[in-house]
RNA sequence: GGGCGCUUAGCUCAGUUGGUAGAGCACUUGCUCGACAAGCAAGGGGUCACUGGUUCAAGUCCAGUAGCGCCCACCA
């Protein structure tokens, strides 16, 4: 057996020096390897970080979240899993990378796509490690055996067979298409991808001759430039004004190219002028348009959004010069009747903040509709439920909309699409494999795949998918998805689909939203705006238990959360309350071992009852609010019970009865029988708040439990605590209270007439006599934590003449006063106490005159409010006798 | 254009079966008394955005208004 060591409590609390040793006992002890308990497995996935750098304050938020989940189940005796790992985010680790080249004058064309790509996994092996180190420090309990990268070797194999399988099946087809295009980082982009804001642009009226007429027919745009590129112009079916004018010529200025006008649903004659220029290259409507009336589609910009051959005079120019040129032109050439101020929103690339160009090219995409359909139907069923629930709108709104996603990018840095072609254009062949074909004269798409093509997969990929492998089959389905709302549609909606698509069924039952971090201006934490903390740095300040307890104690379920750094000392105060609290409690029970006491061996007290009592509702709320995923009022419930119910009043009652070393050999064999008592409900309670709080912070919880008698079990694998419902003990609760009130009110009256705080005062008490028995039983515990010197009890009913008086729960508590101090101020606080009191009586009548409340509310209801009248008259009663008795006296 | 959220103490926010308003920080006063000044004790501070409705009773339910924020949309 291991010998407890109160040494080991040193002062002060200092998590530097903790923190360090206990993550590679867990791991080396195996603690965080799933083992089979008979109980069903408990398994979570992190969503995997990007490896563009380091972790910000919003991730720190999610993995306390997820490891404060996992260590929980694992207490519970769950076979628990915690798969963790990180992900390649093509586009957002290629320009990372790519910046960091251009600082040292290098551009990935001049590395060529195999030293580029290098360049990355370089990159990759410095940020990744980084990402590990965080992790590690905060503590979390993955089984880092089960490490997976979205670029693994066996995790890519599984990617590309998702690409043939849906090929085979017909879901994933390769076209011509309007797609997203950043023209800074020269890829497409899914709808995703693409950030919209609201912008104060222009609506240009531009008037087109109408060939063999003077007449002209006027477009409004805004985007002038894309004029360039028209193919036709058209007009609402419906619209009286231009129907003479369907089927004619319009003659598109600059350019003097006859293009047809046309009639077509999509047109709002309530917009502009009615009628619409069509640019089938340049705009997914007119795309549309395009195919229907069998319009050329002439594209002007080349990818980098530079005005190509086909623009004519404006060749040469990027798309925002030419647009000012074009007007001009069009201005000297008195084809613009007019501008407008026009609000709208116009799409930025997500990445690098780019304005996006709708642009006409050859890419891959998904069919989702056949996806989406079993995802929809998995949520009418409640096979799977978000927290909080309002998310399952936002799903199914998305979900019923959904549109084909675009998978291909034109970058170096991810998945490359594993088809081959061979022939020439026009009549090529193409096969779809991983592997280069039989023969000659193959060669691989160039693109890779969106980043969210694998991490779709992240569930069952993880696991061996598609091997059918052990974990694979006790570990899917996960149990819960802890992840932020900003990738529902990213990632969550999407895993979901595959889920349903590759492994016949959903990859979680429930999906938990975190709130999103956000600085003290309310701008989201983020690695492009650089405002959040380094985690490190806030653990090496304040420690990692402490910026694991504060940002669960601070996350509101499903709010924003606005961070300041200030609020982690909230987490780093609360532990070193606990680790002093412990050290109390180590050095006055000794080497004893208290796990040797059986509970019925001993005498409990009142105070022994009570905290025991509260003990018990403490943990039956704090596993109530985890299992609700109510993680920031599971925090604040044990934070409470420890600080304000075991710290600040049962330790201070049980201090008498401990007594000091010194003071033991004149203990009595009752007072010895006694301490031992106290002693062992101080320990139990402690043990009981170590486990209970180890989920939220396990290093320093762990160490405390490490310097008590255990041995050598740790505290990460010890069973969360059994709610024990004889602890819970009514009559305790109230009796304690009736003394916490005595206690305090004798306090306030000291404080409120200026007493000194060392001096001890006598003190009377008046009350009915189970008032005066009570308080005749707990008068050990009242008179230190009071300071009162004398504490008399007035069974005759006498009470002092002169004397300070508060009431509480109908006992009068005097405190004499003669001589001490000047009586107008007892005069003043008692004529306050009375007129506020007054205001609540009257309510109270009111309320019990009022007919209907008698007659409808609850009957229980009405006999509380029945007593609590009773009780403010009692009180007010009182008081008013008190003040009688210090009007006839002089100061 | 559609949807969602928020508006409670100076600040940041809790408050889920409607029944006398809470926390942390900040503030005031007093405390080196053998766990803890990262602490202890006692306090001050709120017409719970506004209007109306339901109810015996509304921060809590309903409707509307205003401000702030977010998401979605083929806003030429």
């Amino acid at each position: 057996m291991r010998p407890a060591q109160p040494d080991a409590l040193s002062q002060p609390y200092d998590p530097a020096r903790i923190e360090g040793r206990w993550y590679a006992e867990w791991e080396g002890r195996g603690v965080f390897k799933p083992k089979q308990t008979g109980k069903p497995p408990f398994v979570i996935m992190i969503p995997p970080p990007n490896v563009t750098g380091s972790l910000t304050m919003g991730h720190v938020l999610g993995e306390s979240l997820r490891d404060l989940i996992v260590r929980w189940q694992r207490m519970e005796g769950r076979e628990t899993l915690w798969v963790p790992g990180m992900d390649h985010a093509g586009i957002a680790t290629q320009n990372a990378v790519e910046k960091a080249l251009r600082e040292k004058g290098v551009s990935r064309h001049d590395l060529g796509r195999d030293g580029f790509v290098r360049e990355v996994w370089a990159w990759k092996e410095q940020y990744g490690g980084l990402i590990l180190r965080q992790l590690r420090r905060l503590g979390i309990s993955a089984d880092w055996d089960r490490e997976r990268f979205t670029l693994d070797e066996r995790y890519s194999a599984a990617v590309m067979l998702v690409f043939q399988k849906l090929h085979e099946k017909g879901l994933i087809y390769r076209g011509h298409r309007i797609v997203n295009w950043c023209p800074r980082c020269q890829t497409a982009l899914s709808d995703e991808e693409v950030d919209h804001v609201e912008t104060d642009g222009h609506l240009w009226f531009i008037r087109y001759p109408i060939k063999g007429t003077e007449k002209t027919i006027t477009v409004a745009t805004t985007r002038p430039e894309t004029m360039l590129g028209d193919t036709g112009v058209a007009v609402s079916p419906k619209d009286r004004r231009y129907q003479h004018l369907v089927g004619k010529v319009a003659v598109l200025p600059l350019m003097r190219r006859e293009i047809p006008i046309v009639a077509d649903e999509l047109v709002d004659p309530k917009f502009g002028t009615g009628a619409v220029k069509i640019t089938p290259a340049h705009d997914p409507n007119d795309f549309v348009m395009g195919e229907r009336h069998d319009l050329p589609k002439m594209v002007v910009m080349d990818e980098r959004g530079v005005m190509n051959d086909n623009a004519g005079d404006f060749r040469g120019l990027d798309r925002f010069a030419a647009r000012e040129r074009v007007i001009e032109a069009l201005s000297d050439a008195g084809y613009l009747e007019k501008v407008e101020p026009h609000k709208h929103s116009v799409g930025h690339c997500e990445r690098c903040g780019t304005i996006i160009e709708p642009y006409l090219s050859l890419q891959w995409f998904v069919k989702m509709k056949p996806l989406a359909a079993p995802a929809i139907e998995a949520a009418k069923k409640g096979q799977v439920k978000f927290y909080p629930t309002r998310w399952r709108k936002v799903y199914m709104h998305w979900m019923e909309n959904i549109r084909d996603w675009c998978i291909s990018r034109q970058l170096w840095w991810g998945h490359r699409i594993p088809v081959w072609y061979r022939g020439p254009q026009g009549s090529q062949e193409m096969v779809v494999s991983p592997e280069r074909p039989e023969g000659e004269g193959w060669t691989q798409d160039e693109d890779v795949l969106d980043t969210w093509f694998s991490s779709w997969l992240w569930p069952f990929a993880t696991l061996g998918w598609p091997e059918k492998t052990q974990d694979l089959e006790r570990f899917y389905p996960n149990s819960l998805m802890v992840t932020g709302s900003d990738i529902i549609f990213f990632w969550v909606a999407r895993m979901i689909m595959a889920g349903h698509e590759f492994m016949g069924t959903g990859p979680f039952p429930h999906v938990f939203f975190t709130s999103i971090i956000r600085d003290a201006e309310g701008r989201k934490m983020s690695k492009s705006l650089g405002n959040s903390p380094d985690p490190l740095a806030m653990m090496d300040r304040f420690g990692a238990d402490a910026v694991r307890f504060t940002m669960i104690y601070l996350t509101p379920t499903g709010q924003d959360l606005l961070f300041d750094e200030k609020r982690v000392e909230t987490g780093k105060f609360f532990a070193n309350k606990v680790w002093n609290a412990a050290r109390l409690v180590t050095l006055r029970i000794g080497d004893e071992d208290m796990g040797k006491i059986k509970e019925s061996q001993l005498k409990l007290t009142l105070a022994d009852r009570w905290i025991l009592s509260r003990f018990a509702h403490a943990l039956k709320n704090t596993t109530r609010f985890l299992k609700t995923y109510r993680f920031n009022e599971a925090a604040n419930t044990v934070y409470h019970f420890t600080w304000n119910e075991y710290c600040d009043w049962y330790l201070e009652m049980a201090k008498p009865r401990w007594g000091y070393e010194d003071t033991v050999e004149s203990m009595t064999p009752e007072q010895l029988e006694d301490r031992r008592t106290a002693r062992w409900v101080a320990w139990r309670v402690l043990d009981g708040i170590l486990r209970l709080l180890h989920p939220f912070m396990p290093f320093v919880t762990e160490e405390i439990w490490q310097a008590l008698p255990h041995d050598g079990e740790l505290l990460a694998t010890a069973t969360w605590p059994r709610s024990k419902s004889a602890w819970t003990d009514a009559e305790a609760e109230h009796q304690v209270a009736f003394l916490q009130q005595l206690v305090v009110a004798v306090r306030n009256l000291r404080v409120e007439n200026g007493l000194p705080v060392g001096k001890q005062v006598p003190v009377t008490v008046r009350g009915t006599p189970e008032q005066l028995d009570l308080v005749e039983r707990l008068a050990d515990q009242i008179r230190p934590l009071a300071k009162i010197a004398s504490l008399t009890l007035s069974r005759d009913g006498s009470r002092p003449a002169v004397a300070a008086s508060a009431v509480v729960m109908g006992a009068e508590i005097f405190l004499p006063l003669e001589g001490l101090v000047d009586l107008d101020e007892e005069r003043a606080r008692l004529a306050r106490e009375a007129a506020r009191l007054l205001g609540d009586l009257e309510n109270s009548k009111k309320k019990l005159r009022n007919r209907d409340f008698l007659d409808k509310a609850r009957p229980d209801v009405v006999e509380k409010e029945r007593a609590r009248l009773t009780s403010l008259e009692e009180t007010l009663d009182k008081l008013k006798k008190a003040q009688e008795s210090l009007r006839a006296v002089s100061s």
